[in-house]
DNA sequence: GATAGGGGTTCCAGTGACTGGAAGGTCAAG
DNA sequence: CTTGACCTTCCAGTCACTGGAACCCCTATC
């Protein structure tokens, strides 16, 4: 199939499938005319890195994990330490901007947000204690 | 005072300041040697904009942050509008975060994590149906 | 005066993961 | 034969820096 077919299917814009094809993540076929030619298994990989991706799975990461997922003897034990990192990672994402929003929700409470120029916003980020 | 002392005083690395000079956000002094000379005033901009950053805003916000800061005839409004939006920005950052975290935590506790190839983990990335 | 070191300066290139656009080749329909 | 949709490559831009090269300046010491 061509490129527009596999895009399609697998959710990812064309140009993103190619330049997964130049960081090597793919090796589509080529039809005499040049095309890309995308077998089924192709498009399958292509799925699979789309989902890797939108769960916030670096590029690098999805590159082990697709290797993981060629290699059918790999033990469950590699994919469960990359994922459980990840999950690591997401959990002290989450965290921080917890803080910032606690942060920030405390300046804007405190802005009256009226046509005054005092503003408690300003007064914050330009030094002034922030009490949580 | 140098780009050094800038840096020292606002927590900035030097070339961050440089970067910050380069776009317009500080416009520091020149000393006959050409040496960026900071004022006190500087200083204070450049830890504005490093509070500013480091609760999340992007440079344009801080742009706007910096006008608005600099405008003594500013309704607080303003500030509020830019600081509101933001902070919605990040209850939909922390929202997406937890969405993921949710689907790949479920994956992760499916997989057994041990010598055996077959994994949850994979079988979910590659298509199947992930049950919340 | 030479030298060593620790500043400072500019400019160019790279990061991650795409995305937009230009210039041109290919294909099927009318 | 032309139109328009599709494909190709390659270059540049995004965001907010960061690293490095090549070079200038200042102070202190020998």
């Amino acid at each position: 199939m061509n490129i527009s077919d596999a895009s399609r299917s697998s959710g990812l814009p064309a140009k993103t499938i190619r330049y997964y094809e130049d960081i090597g993540l793919v090796r589509p076929a080529r039809g005499e005319n040049g095309y890309r030619d995308f077998s089924e298994t192709d498009a399958h990989k292509l799925a699979f890195l789309g989902r890797s991706r939108s769960l916030g799975f670096s590029i690098e990461e999805c590159r082990t994990l697709m290797s993981l997922y060629e290699d059918r003897s790999r033990a469950s034990a590699d994919v469960k330490a990359v994922a459980a990192e990840h999950l690591e990672r997401i959990a002290q994402k989450i965290a921080e901007l917890q803080a910032l929003q606690s942060t920030l929700q405390t300046l804007v409470t405190r802005c009256h947000g009226d046509d005054r120029p005092d503003c408690p916003i300003l007064d914050g980020l330009s030094g002034e204690e922030v009490a949580q």
